[in-house]
DNA sequence: GGCTCATGTAAAAGCCGTTCACATGAGCTG
DNA sequence: CAGCTCATGTGAACGGCTTTTACATGAGCC
C-alpha cells in the first residue's frame, strides 16, 4: 500500500488512500470541538472530502467509529500511566500520585479520547476488544497498588490491592469528570484539578499509613524518602 | 385522534392540559431506557399522543427540556442529600459516610436524573437557575465537610473545609460514574459501589486523623462513638 | 489488455429538530 | 349567552443526519 497521498497535496481522485485514517482524525477533531453528542458521521465524511456514504466502506456505523477511537484513546492512555508509573520510580508513593496526574493530563490534552472512552454512552461490555483495552489500561493502576499494598505499614488495616486501584481510579475520574475538562469549563474550582486530586490522594495514602508528610506524631518510613512536603495546602493550624 | 391519555380520564380534546409534565415524564422515561443520547424529542411527544411540534410550546428546544430534568434532579438529589445527612446525627462521620452513600444510591435509583445531571454534556454555566440547584446540591457535603473540618483531631495536617467537601463529592461522583449505573451494567466489580466508596471514604476519613475503627495504635476520640466497625473490608492480616 | 474487488458516488428512505401559518377552545368580559 | 383573546395544539415543510442500495472507478494482478 503505497498511496502517493504524501502531504503534498497530490489530488486525489476517485479513491482516498487513506480515508480510515483521515475519518478517525477528522472525528477526533469534531469530538473536540463539539462533544461525542454533537459529532456527526456526515461532518467528518465532509471533512475528509468524501461523500456521506463512504464512511460505510470503514466502519459498520457511527458507533464503530466512536469505539475505534476510544479503543485508540485506552492504548495510548495506558502508555501514558505505564510511562507514569515508571516501575514506581523513584519511590512507590510519588509515582502512584504522578500516576493520578497523568490521568488528569489526559484527560485535559486529550478531551476527544477522554469523550469517546468515557462519556459517549457506548455500552464497553458490548465490544470485547474495546473492553480489553480499558482492562489493560486499569491494570497500569492495579499493579502499581499491588506494589503499593506489598509495603504498606503494618499494624494498619487495608483493603485489597484491587480495591485501593480502584479508589485511586474513581478519585481521578471523579476529579477529572468534574473539573478536568479543558474546553467545556463546566465548574469553577477555588484550585487546580491537580492540586485537588493530589491532596486527594496524599490524604487517602496517609488513611493507609503511608508517610506524607514529616510531621512528628505520625511517624513511618517509606522505603525511601518521600520529599519533605506536607501537602499541597500548606500548613495545618 | 382522540385518545384520552390517562386513567380513565375524561376525553381530552384538542387541548392536552398538562403537557408539559408529561413530556418531563416521557423523557424521565426514554433517558432512563436509551440514555440522554438516545432520547428524542419526537419520541417524548409521540408518547405524550401530541404532535412532534406541540412540545415548543413549552420548551424552546430539546436542550431545555433535559435542562428542566436536570434542574429537577438536582432539586431531589439536594432534598436525598440534606435527609442523608439530618445535620450531622447521630455522629458526623457516619452521618458523612450516609451522604456518599445516598449520592450512590441515586444514581442507582434515578439513573434518568442522573444523567441529565451530569451525562447530557449541556453547559451547566450556561443556565444560570440549574448552576444554582447545582450549587445547592453541593452546599449540603460543602456544610457537612464544615462541620467534619471543626472537630478534626488537631496535630493532623488538613485542607480546608472547601477542598474536603469536593474530595467526597469527586469520590463519590467517580464511584457512581464508573460502576454505579443500575441498567448499562458497563464494568464488573469484585464488590459493591457502596462497599467500595465507603471502604474510601473510610481510608479517606483516617487519613484526616478521624476514628474510623478501634485497632490499637490508631487511637484518636471522635466527639461521639462511631460504632466497632473495623473497616468494610474485613481485618488486616 | 482484461479481471476482480476494494473503495468511492449518487440517490433515496426514514428519522429528527425546528419553524410557521393556521386551528381550537378555555376563560374572561360584558 | 355572545364575543374576544390568547395559550396551546396541528399539519406541512425545510434541512440535516444515518443508513442502504445500485452503480462507478481504478489499483493490483494474471
Amino acid at each position: 500500500m503505497s498511496w502517493r497521498k504524501d502531504q503534498g497535496r497530490a489530488e486525489r481522485g476517485y479513491h482516498h488512500g487513506n480515508l480510515k485514517e483521515a475519518l478517525l482524525q477528522a472525528a477526533l477533531d469534531l469530538i473536540s470541538k463539539k462533544g461525542p453528542a454533537g459529532f456527526t458521521f456526515a461532518d467528518a465524511a465532509r471533512m475528509a472530502g468524501v461523500s456521506p456514504a463512504a464512511p460505510y466502506r470503514h466502519f459498520r456505523d457511527r458507533d464503530e467509529l466512536i469505539a475505534s477511537i476510544a479503543q485508540r484513546g485506552f492504548e495510548q492512555f495506558e502508555s501514558l500511566l505505564t510511562q507514569a508509573w515508571d516501575d514506581g520510580r523513584p519511590d512507590t508513593v510519588s509515582a502512584f500520585e504522578r500516576v493520578g496526574k497523568a490521568y488528569l493530563a489526559f484527560a485535559r490534552e486529550e478531551p476527544a479520547f477522554y469523550s469517546a472512552m468515557f462519556e459517549s454512552g457506548l455500552p464497553v461490555d458490548s465490544n470485547p476488544t474495546l473492553m480489553a483495552a480499558s482492562e489493560r489500561a486499569f491494570a497500569i493502576i492495579r499493579a502499581a497498588a499491588e506494589r503499593l499494598a506489598a509495603l504498606a505499614p503494618p499494624g494498619t488495616p487495608r483493603p485489597p490491592a484491587m480495591m485501593m486501584a480502584l479508589h485511586i481510579w474513581s478519585m481521578s475520574h471523579g476529579v477529572a469528570s468534574l473539573f478536568g475538562r479543558g474546553d467545556a469549563a463546566r465548574r469553577k474550582l477555588p484550585m487546580s484539578p491537580e492540586d485537588l486530586l493530589e491532596a486527594e490522594v496524599l490524604i487517602y495514602l496517609r488513611g493507609l499509613g503511608f508517610l506524607t508528610d514529616r510531621r512528628p506524631g505520625t511517624a513511618a518510613a517509606d522505603e525511601e524518602p518521600a520529599g519533605d512536603r506536607s501537602g499541597p495546602w500548606g500548613k495545618p493550624k
